[in-house]
DNA sequence: CAAACGACTGTAATCGTTTGCAGCGAGACC
DNA sequence: GGTCTCGCTGCAAACGATTACAGTCGTTTG
């Protein structure tokens, strides 16, 4: 132990010299540099954004800096920024996408389970290896669809996001699952979009331009939703009169559109945090508290979704 | 230079062996770290998320890695990341925030002028003393509200951004000096916002709730813009039919709201590249290259704005 | 009075690169 | 044959912290 005095002279000094230790050599002595790398396939969606905000701000306070990869869905740049953990630039990595770079499976394989500091936030494939923090995405969509089901809808569309990601698969098993519990009545009719605004725009079109077009729809994000309310209006219909619209995510935009959106929160900041937690937990070497999570969701209604019109009322009443 | 032949044999032997450098022990020895430090005042905010993308696809371009940070526009969180720069742990630092950093403030001291590896995006005070890459504010203030004039907009609000930022006084600026150009006829009302959508709420209500509500709103950004809309609605005022609205970025959801919102763009992207591009010359010497950029922004009319309803109409026959 | 202790000083090794320099064999050139 | 250059090998000194250990000195304790 140092005396207090002392303590307050060396103190003195390092202000009065402006000393500031080097973090490259301290991190070469201490193999650890305080970094945590965080890659996103997206920063201009909010729903990432706010995910990454939670990250940066459960970093800081455990006094880690935040390396940020932006990978647009490319796995290249997946690979590429992997790398960074084995030069040791970060000291664990949080991936967003869906794809375990091949980088970081190495590491995961050279460790025993549990040891490799690699998390996964938002989705989960138990088959990576890597633990995870997300919520129950096909009872998400289950309740989502239920909801339309129950407001009396019978056609229903659903704009998913791309079948690659684990993610959109547990949310159109969701959706099915339901549907298929109503079988002789309710039919679904699916469109693949790429969570952008402008696929969902294209989404709703081919929803909506067909002959028999769904009374509901239910999209995988908040994003593409708002693209569907956008190709709603230009084929003059209303929302939610002439059709409902479901998002998912509930970024920020949804609550103030017009209408505002009826949507699944996922609590995307607290995902960010325990995402750092549990990357936290394996560096410290608690493997015993590194295991997968699953958060809390809610369907949020707004004024998006309604009963179906007249015509579909009756089915209602007929069934 | 090395054979081709003895190159392979190692790259081959490095593969064999799965070398990889240690970054700590490169950075120590070379004084560089290969990474930016970005500040940004809030992620969440798609403005800063796009110029944020800019920066990260210009800095991997060139070899060097994001540190990103989110300062939550708190002075303290600002500090504590430029002390990084000091420590070596960036070789430069971009802020998007109005404030240079204490650490950063000294490291332009104590270098001659251009040399410190520090640049500013959006916001543009020649007397920080560090380049900086922006748009024209002023004038692009001006042209939004020269459009509410020319469409005969007499009553015109504004909603602008804390004053502490010079974007915002540039921007209000610029709309005074279109505003006194008519002093007779133009009437300027301010309400203070945050650039969040609630303050943009706030504003609009105090706007709106008023005596002789302005028949067009000016908006320093789009979320407030998306705050007003959703206080007219709530005002039971039809847009652009009772009032019209323009905001500010041109963000993603400006374009597939209801209706279009009418903004000034910036071109974040490009803002983004700018300032890596800036920050680049200097790590190199280029001083002559260091030197504030002023990017092109551009007034896109969509269907929030539109000439004032009868009695306005009449003012204008009048004058 | 010796031993023990607290609080400091000093010295040296270590982390994994980069960088410069000396050395050296092989081939090219005069 | 002697001199040069080319392309490699080997060696050693940094870079700036961390860490361990031995040594000093004055005070306290049995």
């Amino acid at each position: 132990m140092v005396n207090v005095a002392t303590r307050a002279a060396v103190m003195a000094a390092v202000e009065a010299l402006g000393y500031t230790p080097n973090a490259a050599a301290k991190s070469l002595r201490t193999l650890r540099s305080g970094k945590l790398l965080v890659t996103v396939p997206d920063i201009a969606n909010p729903f990432f954004a706010q995910i990454l905000q939670g990250i940066e701000s459960a970093a800081l306070r455990a006094g880690y800096a935040v390396l940020l990869g932006d990978t647009q869905h490319d796995e290249k740049r997946e690979q590429q920024y992997a790398t960074m953990l084995l030069r040791r630039e970060a000291d664990g990595l949080i991936f967003l996408g869906h794809r375990l770079p091949k980088a970081a499976a190495a590491l995961v394989r050279s460790l025993p389970h549990g040891k490799a500091p690699v998390v996964n936030g938002c989705e989960f494939s138990p088959s990576l290896g890597v633990p995870s923090v997300h919520i129950d995405n096909a009872k998400a969509a289950f309740e989502a669809v239920d909801y339309l089901c129950q407001l009396g809808h019978r056609r229903i569309g659903v704009v998913t996001g791309p079948m690659a990601s684990p993610l959109s698969r547990d949310r159109l098993k969701g959706t099915m699952t339901r549907a298929n519990r109503d079988k002789a009545r309710v039919t679904i009719s699916v469109a693949g979009g790429d969570f952008s605004i402008e696929s969902g725009i294209a989404a709703g079109e081919q929803l909506l331009g067909g002959a028999k077009p769904p009374t509901g729809i239910f999209c995988f994000n908040d994003e593409m939703a708002i693209g569907v309310l956008h190709a709603a209006r230009q084929h003059g219909l209303r929302v939610p009169d002439d059709v409902s619209v479901i998002g998912f995510d509930d970024i920020r935009f949804a609550q103030y559109g017009d209408p505002p959106l009826t949507t699944v929160r996922q609590p995307m900041r607290e995902l960010g945090e325990a995402t750092v937690r549990l990357l936290l937990n394996i560096l410290r070497g608690n493997v015993k508290d590194a295991v997968s999570v699953t958060l809390p969701h809610a369907l949020i209604i707004r004024g998006s979704t309604a009963a179906p019109r007249a015509r579909a009322s009756l089915t209602l009443v007929r069934g």
